[in-house]
DNA sequence: TCGATACTAAACCATTATGTTTAGTATTCG
DNA sequence: CGAATACTAAACATAATGGTTTAGTATCGA
């Protein structure tokens, strides 16, 4: 198991909490590159309000964003998903794996 | 893809934001069974907090408790990370579908 | 029954999060 | 050059988070 700094994984799932930013996480992933504006397009929200947002998804690593002339082109980086979801993982599977002890430990006590 | 609930996402990921969240729950998958007052053991904050740590990830659905006597049964729900995982895994997959696509468009345009 | 145990509820405080509006900085285009 | 565009920064209001201490409430055990 990858050892994932403690306070990345906050960042990251701390990102992963809010609808917005999650949205606009979903359109970047399916492999969009996206301007500042594009992505405050759909939202009901000031552009300031989706700039920061997407600054959380940069500080979390999960986006990163490259000035071109004078907009930002957004995109997808697929680390940081791959980090939390690793923790899940590892934390679904130890349970499973219990799960199964204790299904054969029953079994056995039959 | 299962339709989970926007709010219920907010809640998980939010619940999975903090470490001591993420340390009780990570002992709970591992299949103990324990008290407010066990889990709180290793931690330097009062008894307090981390109950109301432990009611965050039982509101998100990550765990359960049980009243006991005059103690509270914690144990791991396996069905909330799940979906969690599952957001974040349909993300990925999508991100990895395109970079396939583009690899081959790529290929075929040398 | 009376005190200890295992909590949860309530009140409080400091900090962070999330939105707003208003400014300011680059960059492009006529 | 000078206006429009695409942001980011700053200042602000409000709500939520995360901790504390102090009070309850329920249960157990002598």
């Amino acid at each position: 198991m990858p050892a994932v700094q403690e306070d990345t994984l906050d960042r990251t799932f701390a990102a992963l909490a809010h609808p917005a930013r999650r949205a606009i996480l979903g359109r970047l992933a399916r492999g969009e590159v996206a301007s500042v504006t594009a992505l405050a397009e759909p939202f009901d929200m000031s552009l300031v309000a989706v700039s920061r947002h997407v600054k959380i998804l940069e500080d979390a690593g999960l986006i990163s964003r490259k000035k071109e002339g004078r907009s930002r082109r957004c995109r997808y980086e697929p680390g940081a998903i791959g980090e939390a979801k690793g923790w899940l993982e590892a934390h679904q599977q130890y349970w499973t794996a219990q799960l199964e002890a204790l299904t054969r430990y029953l079994k056995d006590a039959e």
